[in-house]
DNA sequence: CCGTATCCCATTAGATACTG
DNA sequence: CAGTATCTAATGGGATACGG
């Protein structure tokens, strides 16, 4: 799992990658507005549908039940339900969704630490 | 630089980032469609706008025109116009941009290599 | 060759209301 | 609590045409 060396042309010739190709598609879940931010939420362990909804400030409920079904079909989240009343839903990462918020964290570490200086710090 | 053991939640406690903070205005203008493209374009060095319309495979005039606007703005990306005819434009990298690829690369690289065995090798 | 401007459609996202 | 359904507003993005 070591990074090569190569540049990543090396790694995917002729363009970074294809117009109409599966990465391009898992990319744009990954990196959808609110992919990244419940991705990055569930890191700190399994969460509840009103946790996340804490978490990820702002999003809606139709936005976080399509994110979270777009993201357990790619295999990303793990949801478990429990037959209680009231109803209890935990969500938490998949082994492989672990592996992609490794390289998402650093990403949104980065983000926040320069965005205040690069967008200033009011609402722009 | 060292990045610390801390959670990214510890680093910014209560929710990922706040609703309306400058940390979500860059991480949407950098986890666009198009901007992690041409970021990641860039990686191999100065390169000119019909260039990077070959890069970023199936981006539009207008889409590589904006991110490439956004990108220089927010101080991530340089350009460089010559007073020749025909112009001849170059982009490059500032050391910003360059950090962040930093952190890109490694998710482009990723995504590349789990995008087939999660999405299907066919588009989808 | 390197763009800008305009129009228009498709997708995204928010508000609201309702259900087991 | 944990969602679904529907409607509408805002945005993203493509096609085309044009200018330096």
């Amino acid at each position: 799992m070591a990074e090569s060396t190569e540049t990543i042309f090396e790694q995917f010739p002729g363009g970074v990658f294809p117009a109409a190709c599966s990465s391009r598609v898992l990319l744009d879940h990954v990196m959808s507005k609110w992919g990244v931010l419940v991705l990055v939420s569930l890191t700190d362990g399994p969460q509840r549908w009103s946790d996340l909804r804490r978490r990820a400030q702002g999003i809606s409920e139709k936005m976080l039940a399509q994110t979270l079904r777009t993201l357990e079909a790619d295999g990303l989240v793990h949801r478990e339900q429990q037959p209680v009343m009231p109803p209890r839903v935990d969500y938490s990462l998949t082994p492989l969704g672990e592996e992609l918020a490794e390289v998402l964290v650093p990403l949104l570490r980065w983000v926040g630490r320069n965005a205040d200086a690069i967008i200033g710090p009011a609402t722009s």
